[in-house]
DNA sequence: GTTGAAACTAACCTTTTTGTAACTACTTGT
DNA sequence: ACAAGTAGTTACAAAAAGGTTAGTTTCAAC
């Protein structure tokens, strides 16, 4: 047995819409207060979910919440050492990603591919 | 700007509960046929699921799908060369996936991590 | 003294993703 | 003749993910 899937465990860390944008964030900005980091996710994401994610990403022991303790509160956020090991993947991730795109774009220009079904 | 957010669409490539263990077996074993991808796959992909993904796979320009014309049916995937280039992210996200296990393992010992709210 | 900002939470709803079961056409093995 | 395997597809159902709106408490500014 070669395999392991250690593949389904990281993804299950990092799937979905917005938590791999969260690491990404944190990894280049150090440390964000709950609404920076909301308005710094591309547009929209809402308050409920951003709660939830980074929640769930100090459950995972990636992220650490500093509560300064004030009235009205003022809350950091920041990768712990170990989320910071999610470097090794993100930006490899980002690397092909961006050149992926590009990939994308030059192919989009020949017909032919079998595209999703949009034609009922 | 220096972000870009690559990382997304790596995702939107690689999410799901299926797609990136899909290329990982790929990666490993060159080529499948349909059924045997199926069964590989650790209990229960439901062949609607796998061909969709595969699908998706093949507009992406990962996977290739090789039809021997034969009847009953004999068909082939495999990786493009282009597919290959994912080893690239997947292997980092292995590594990482394997790590955390223990890591994970190690923390659930100790109490007093904040768990989803499972208590009503 | 009303407004706005801070960091959230709760109730509710919609969309997307994933799964189940049954069925296609054709052949090989018993 | 009948079961089983090939590579899928279709219709339907369930679950998960994501989103919207409103509301909390406290202070500082206008």
């Amino acid at each position: 047995m070669e395999s392991r899937v250690g593949i389904s465990v990281t993804l299950e860390v990092v799937c979905g819409k917005w938590k791999g944008l969260i690491l990404w964030k944190l990894l280049q900005d150090e440390s964000l207060r709950f609404n920076a980091l909301r308005r710094s996710l591309d547009g929209n994401i809402s308050s409920r979910i951003l709660a939830r994610e980074l929640k769930q990403l100090m459950n995972d022991g990636l992220v650490e919440r500093i509560d300064h303790q004030t009235v009205p509160p003022h809350v950091e956020y920041r990768l712990s050492s170990y989320g910071r090991s999610t470097a090794s993947f993100l930006h490899a991730m980002n690397q092909w990603g961006i050149k992926h795109q590009e990939e994308m774009r030059a192919v989009q220009s020949y017909p032919g591919r079998t595209g999703d079904e949009s034609t009922p």
